[in-house]
RNA sequence: CGGGGUGUCGUAUAACGGUAGUAUGUAUGCUUUGGGAGCAUGCGGCCUGGGUUCAACUCCCAGCACCCCGACCA
């Protein structure tokens, strides 16, 4: 992509209202534009990287088996009162519309939805399990929308729900998208720690949330620091200080960001909506669920806020908008700039993801400036300067140092000591 | 939803009961190319409504918006 077409426009300073980092450098680097309080549009740079995201989640949840639909986001009021659900819990924070005496709302989440749409296809214990996601924006009125991406109104989730003909069945799938959601917070540069939580309206015991350490959270969690143990600071009968029940290390506290979350909601969906299946017993049975929510643009903001320096942002490579800057300077220079128009190529047919600073007229220190900001992983920088030793400059956005390469052994130099994704 | 705060060019800010200034941005020209470059000229603004007043961007009231704290958060 030449920077020159690209649609983006960076601020030196970040609107005064935004004191989440995450907002802050969000907007200052052109990824996202704030429509009203929680609510978010995304500009070039954010969308790609909310599809790098989704695109990771897709990868993991074909892994598990899952398979993806896409459920309407308006639900009709009737589903929501079989489980009594329309004006208490999650409904109430609904938006909700009427045409004549027929009521509908936003899809907050779809628990319902699904229940409905897989009790009238469910016959036996041969269909089970079954496993079905969908990735969607979900609205909520938040009574307080704060923190940038991290507590919206809109935003996108990916909402997994798996069926089952057993407990036992269940709990073993439970397992595995556990270790699916690790997967997908690591690909996404995040460490997250499982966090036992609340039921939370759902159920009597604990569920499970995906934390990930952070001062701009709005959770506390209790944990080892080997993450054999965390708890939510709101169920947490151990603290700071504490023995890990596990390896005896030490626990602390600190705040943390729910990047995720799984629920074992067993059989009450079922129960109140009637989802039955036939067991191999010849028995009618209640089909055991659970539902795996996460917050697909919750995780750009989560990323921000770990990932970042003064200066900018720093892209975990596999959710970049684009794996390289490549930054000519002194562009007017006849020689800079066929080499570096040259290599823009060179680098293209390689299946290699290059924003091209291709703009003239622009100073150094202010493309430089502004890579910094936007925050790809690799910067190649191609001068007058590292021509006239057949070099081009390359540095990474999270380390200090800067190489001079070979122009022959650039792409081997990228390929064996950066280990770029190839797309 | 309770409490607090803030609304001035796109962004960040200043001042003032009587002509609204600066920086940045942006446009044009010249000069310039390794950390948001220089000079010149131009563009661009007082959240909305009511009240007080000879006169309101300024004071008062209401509304709206945004931010922060709390409550809430499958």
């Amino acid at each position: 992509m030449r920077q020159s077409q690209l649609f983006y426009k960076t601020l030196k300073r970040a609107p005064k209202d935004e004191e989440s980092i995450n907002s802050q450098l969000l907007i200052r680097a052109g990824f996202i534009y704030k429509e009203m309080a929680g609510v978010w549009s995304f500009l070039p740079l954010g969308l790609r990287v909310l599809r790098k995201i989704e695109k990771i989640i897709r990868e993991e949840m074909e892994k598990i088996g899952a398979q993806e639909i896409l459920m309407s986001v308006l639900q009709p009021r009737f589903l929501w009162e079989e489980t009594g659900r329309w004006s208490k819990e999650i409904g109430k924070v609904m938006y909700k519309t009427q045409e004549g005496k027929k009521e509908t709302g936003l899809g907050p989440t779809h628990e319902e939805m699904i229940t409905d749409i897989v009790r009238k296809s469910i016959k036996s214990w041969q269909d089970l399990p079954l496993y079905l996601y969908q990735i969607q924006n979900k609205f909520r009125k938040e009574p307080r929308a704060k923190s940038g991406l991290l507590r919206c109104r809109e935003f996108g989730m990916k909402d997994l729900y798996s069926f089952h003909s057993s407990e036992e069945d269940f709990r073993k799938y439970y397992d595995t998208v556990k270790k699916a959601y690790f997967r997908i917070f690591k690909r996404c540069g995040l460490d997250s720690i499982l966090t036992e939580a609340s039921g939370a309206g759902f159920t009597k015991e604990i569920t499970h949330e995906f934390q990930v350490l952070a001062d701009g959270g709005e959770d506390r969690i209790i944990y080892c620091p080997k993450h054999h143990f965390s708890q939510n600071k709101e169920i947490a009968k151990l603290k700071t200080g504490d023995k890990c029940p596990i390896c005896q290390g030490v626990l602390k506290e600190e705040k943390s960001i729910e990047a995720g979350n799984i629920f074992p909601l067993e059989t009450k969906f079922s129960k109140q909506m009637s989802a039955f299946f036939t067991d191999r017993d010849g028995k009618k049975k209640l089909i055991v669920m659970g539902c795996y929510g996460l917050g697909v643009s919750r995780i750009i903001g989560v990323i921000v806020e770990v990932h970042h320096d003064q200066f900018g942002i720093i892209w975990p490579k596999e959710v970049a908008p684009f794996q390289i800057h490549l930054i000519p300077i002194e562009l007017s220079s006849p020689r800079v700039g066929k080499d570096s128009e040259k290599l823009y190529r060179d680098l293209q047919k390689e299946n290699l993801e290059i924003l091209y600073d291709d703009r003239k007229n622009v100073f150094p220190g202010e493309k430089l400036v502004e890579a910094d900001l936007i925050g790809l992983p690799i910067r190649i920088v191609i001068s007058e300067r590292t021509l006239k030793r057949d070099c081009v400059e390359v540095k990474e956005r999270k380390k200090k140092e800067v190489k001079l390469v070979k122009r022959g052994h650039l792409l081997q130099f990228l390929k064996s000591n950066i280990k770029l994704n190839y797309v």
